[in-house]
RNA sequence: GCCGGAGUGGCGGAAUUGGUAGACGCAAGGGACUUAAAAUCCCUCGGGGGCGACCCCGUACCGGUUCGAUUCCGGUCUCCGGCACCA
């Protein structure tokens, strides 16, 4: 007789009337606030796995959340579609990489479908199309006109074999990912985009991202990681120039004894003689095991005391920061430390510690031979002391001393202060297949030229031939190559290299804020609008931690281009952002090499998407990592079937027509048992939605939840209000529910004999004074110990609470005979006794 | 090495401002219903002691502050994440 909960039944028919009656629609809609609501966009890789389900339940919760609270919301989806895999599969399975995207695309979207994800899908993008990516060729081309984009030659990671570039994160132990090969490093002429313009504004503006994880702010700050120094130049002795060297330390200026430069530093072609070592030492670049250099038979002049010293050429020092070149300060410089004792170089302590770290007060050098007197140094000191054989210097404070010198050196002429930056300009060339063609071409006369703005897009063209030998298929095409000039109309090279596809996530977020096939796209885009305006900065932004740096971070630089070409107002792209963790299985993340995947399709199947997202919004809090348990999303269908029996088995007092508002006035005539569970409600729609604005604590918004059904399926109605109440608690509980399970929450709102959609429907509010207990438990401790309770009236004073605990026999077996030295009362709720014995 | 974060039952996790440690769920054990099983429902469930009312111990470890510490402070250990020759 009993109906049975069945999601199979359930589901689809809500996903079918939510599809016809778009309800998910948006539109700007001055009277209301706007809230942008978005997940990170999925990676088409075929199927969708656990990470995207909890990602996008977690942001479905919250645009279902917002719009419930009145909230307009913006809440789209689409696919990060340009990318390696495809053109992998090309290879291995002769698909297209359009076709094999497309494909992904289509079987991946019907998957989201199901999960009951509140998209609006007239916004959806697919950076694959040459609608979305000429924008990227246009903002390249903006960036062109500003020298924002520029090319230059530098490093990469080089695969013979494949004849491709590769990203840091394809090398694996020094070989290529795909073929084993050993990487090398090859210059390359590449295109490069000045983030390092907005440094110091990506930086500085850090401290407003208060709607941050600081572990993500943190990492930000660390990845473009400023610093404070003075660049000063070092002549090089008989010839008519100098070497410019980069430190944060000038304090240790004088206990510099030796010069390092970089394999790849300019100077050392001339500097250095012995070709056959310069080879050597250049092919351990970036070495990270040992440390190797070689004399370069020149010498410097220390300009602080004029002191002769050898210049080297050392494997550790990066050509990519500072000045690629440094002073060696061994007694205060761990690496040059080490350098020097492998070989043999002196050194000269010139910072005493303050606090006379007695090994090191011996370790002092002469600063006229440079030889030790006393013990040798186990390692640099590189903290903060007293300067000594520092000339006029000597005796300062080391932080003062930094200053003091950095004036000297600016006031002579022998350098400056500078800020460096670890954040490198971003290299965007490809020499890859799948992705946004750079909208430039090569002409033998007029050199490089970018293609007119109303020649965009540049299409990618689709009639090429994968080979798998490596090497872009663009390189084969003759079509896509020959072009003409758009200077002179005489023959031209067009650009092969694609774009990184991190160009293509970096401003995702701005196109969403169009109709999909918005027919105005191209001024409205162009010169900033009402969409934009109205919408921007994203509200809520929600993804993997993993993109902490590179992601989030090209965002935040794009944002402010789009800004400064007059696009789009705020430059800070994300106001909020969740980082949720990982899903875990058997101690691991899940992943096809480890074997421990859940297939989302099964478990929707099985279980229902209801349920699915369920457990994983109440197994651990988002920002956590969750530990995927089959038993455990048993646990959320059972929790879901009694939801659904609870109503069923009152589904004709539930349907009756009467009054389910139970006002404070009514109070009076209300039975125990109706107070109570009136009660509850009134505090779990408290509990939920505070737990919604703290930080999204969804798992114990949910544990709230099932609390009140307890308390549902046990309760009796034994007078005239009581059926009123439960119906109350009935529909509270299927409001508050709906977020987290939207289909199981319409059919049973419907069965309460309601129109549709509850998800239109207003989030529940709560009454203080009905959420509060009449009886509150008191806790009576004696010394800090809990030793008794007792059941006392809301609102009894103090000295009332202290007279009955007093009172109280039990406690008074603890009291006994023992000196009452204060009493300590938490209002209305606890009170402890501090005795003497 | 540097910078973060975290350590709570058999397990996932609660405890909002320093105030009852273990909500909610899973697993386990027992019971009801059933010819039986599944499903469902009910009870027990940190450790130790006691016939019992109850008592002692317990939030990684050591110490401190406090009437009172999972929470604050100092130190130690372990695990996880990020960066890593950045001069």
């Amino acid at each position: 007789m009993e109906e049975r909960y069945d999601p199979r039944k359930v589901e689809p028919k809500w996903q079918a009337y939510w599809r016809e009656k778009g309800t998910f629609k948006t539109g700007q809609d001055t009277s209301r606030e706007k809230f942008y609501c978005l997940e990170m966009f999925p990676y088409p890789s075929g199927k969708i796995h656990m990470g995207h389900v909890r990602n996008y339940a977690i942001g479905d919760v919250i645009a279902r959340y917002k719009k419930m609270q009145g909230h307009n919301v913006l809440h789209p989806m689409g696919w990060d579609a340009f990318g390696l895999p495809a053109e992998n599969a090309a290879i291995k399975h002769g698909v297209h990489p359009s076709k094999w995207t497309y494909e992904n695309i289509g079987y991946m979207k019907a998957q989201l479908d199901k999960l009951g994800l509140s998209y609006d899908w007239e916004r959806e993008v697919t950076t694959c199309s040459p609608e979305y990516y000429k924008w990227n060729q246009w903002f390249f081309i903006k960036m062109l006109e500003r020298d924002l984009a520029y090319r230059k030659s530098s490093y990469v990671n080089w695969c013979p074999s494949c004849e491709t570039v590769l990203a840091n994160e394809q090398v694996i132990d020094s070989r290529c990912w795909r073929c084993d090969s050993v990487v090398v490093q090859k210059e390359l002429f590449q295109w490069f985009l000045r983030i390092t313009r907005y440094a110091e504004e990506l930086l500085s503006a850090c401290d407003d991202l208060s709607g941050w994880p600081e572990k993500v702010v943190l990492m930000q700050k660390n990845w473009i990681g400023k610093s404070l120094g003075v660049e000063v130049d070092f002549r090089i002795e008989g010839m008519d120039r100098s070497i410019r060297i980069f430190t944060t330390r000038p304090d240790t200026l004088y206990g510099a004894t030796f010069l390092c430069l970089s394999p790849r530093h300019p100077f050392t072609d001339e500097l250095v003689a012995d070709k056959e070592g310069l080879r050597k030492i250049r092919a351990r670049y970036g070495e990270v095991d040992e440390k190797a250099g070689l004399f370069s038979g020149n010498y410097c002049v220390n300009p602080m005391n004029g002191e002769k010293i050898p210049v080297y050429v050392a494997n550790f020092v990066l050509m990519e920061y500072g000045t690629g070149a440094i002073m060696s300060v061994p007694a205060h410089d761990q690496r040059d430390f080490e350098f020097a004792l492998k070989y043999g170089l002196p050194m000269r302590m010139v910072i005493q510690p303050n606090d006379t770290g007695a090994g090191l007060v011996h370790a002092r050098h002469s600063p006229a031979s440079g030889q030790p007197q006393g013990q040798p140094l186990q390692e640099a000191y590189e903290g903060e002391g007293v300067l000594v054989d520092s000339g006029p210097f000597s005796e300062l404070e080391s932080a003062e001393a930094r200053d003091k010198i950095a004036e000297y050196i600016e006031e002579r002429g022998l350098g400056k202060r500078v800020v460096n930056f670890k954040l490198r300009d971003w290299g965007i060339s490809r020499q890859r297949y799948w992705g946004t063609p750079i909208p430039v071409v090569y002409c033998d006369r007029c050199g490089i030229k970018a293609v007119p703005e109303e020649d965009l897009p540049v299409i990618l063209p689709e009639d090429v031939t994968f080979s798998g030998k490596g090497g872009s298929p663009l390189l084969e095409s003759r079509s896509f190559i020959e072009t003409v000039c758009p200077a002179c109309g005489g023959e031209a090279r067009r650009e092969t290299d694609t774009m990184d596809t991190f160009v293509d996530s970096s401003w995702y977020f701005v196109r969403y804020c169009f109709q999909k096939n918005d027919p105005d796209i191209d001024s409205k885009l162009k010169n900033g609008s009402r969409e934009t305006g109205y919408w921007m900065p994203v509200d809520q932004y929600i993804g993997g931690v993993e993109h902490a740096v590179l992601h989030l971070l090209y965002s935040r630089f794009f944002t402010r281009v789009l800004r400064d070409l007059g696009i789009i107002g705020p430059g800070e792209p994300f106001l909020n952002l969740l980082t949720q963790g990982m899903v875990i299985k058997d101690g691991a993340k899940m992943s096809k090499s480890k074997g421990n995947v859940v297939d989302p399709d099964y478990l929707i199947e099985t279980y229902g998407s209801d349920t699915s997202r369920l457990f994983s919004l109440f197994a651990a809090p988002p920002e956590r990592d969750l530990d995927w348990s089959d038993k455990g999303v048993e646990g959320a269908y059972r929790f879901l079937g009694r939801v659904w029996s609870v109503i069923h088995n009152n589904r004709d007092p539930l349907r009756k027509k009467g009054a389910s508002v139970i006002r404070k006035e009514d109070l009076s005539d209300i039975s125990d048992n109706g107070r109570g569970l009136l009660r509850k409600t009134h505090q779990t729609i408290k509990k939920v939605t505070t737990d919604m604005e703290r930080d999204f604590h969804f798992n114990t918004a949910i544990a709230a939840l099932m609390e009140l059904v307890n308390d549902m399926t046990g309760f009796q109605p034994r007078d005239e209000r009581d059926p009123g109440v439960f119906k109350f608690a009935v529909e509270s509980m299927l409001l508050l529910l709906s977020p987290f399970t939207p289909h199981i929450a319409e059919e049973l709102y419907a069965v309460l004999g309601n129109k549709p959609s509850i998800s239109e429907q207003k989030w529940p509010a709560w009454d203080e004074d009905l959420a509060k207990e009449d009886e509150v438990e008191l806790v009576i401790q004696v010394n800090g110990k809990l030793r008794g309770k007792m059941m006392i009236p809301r609102g009894i004073s103090d000295e009332e609470i202290r007279n009955l605990s007093l009172g109280d026999e039990k406690i008074r077996t603890f009291i006994a005979q023992a000196e009452i030295k204060k009493v300590i009362v938490v209002k209305g709720r606890l009170v402890n006794i501090v005795v003497g014995r």
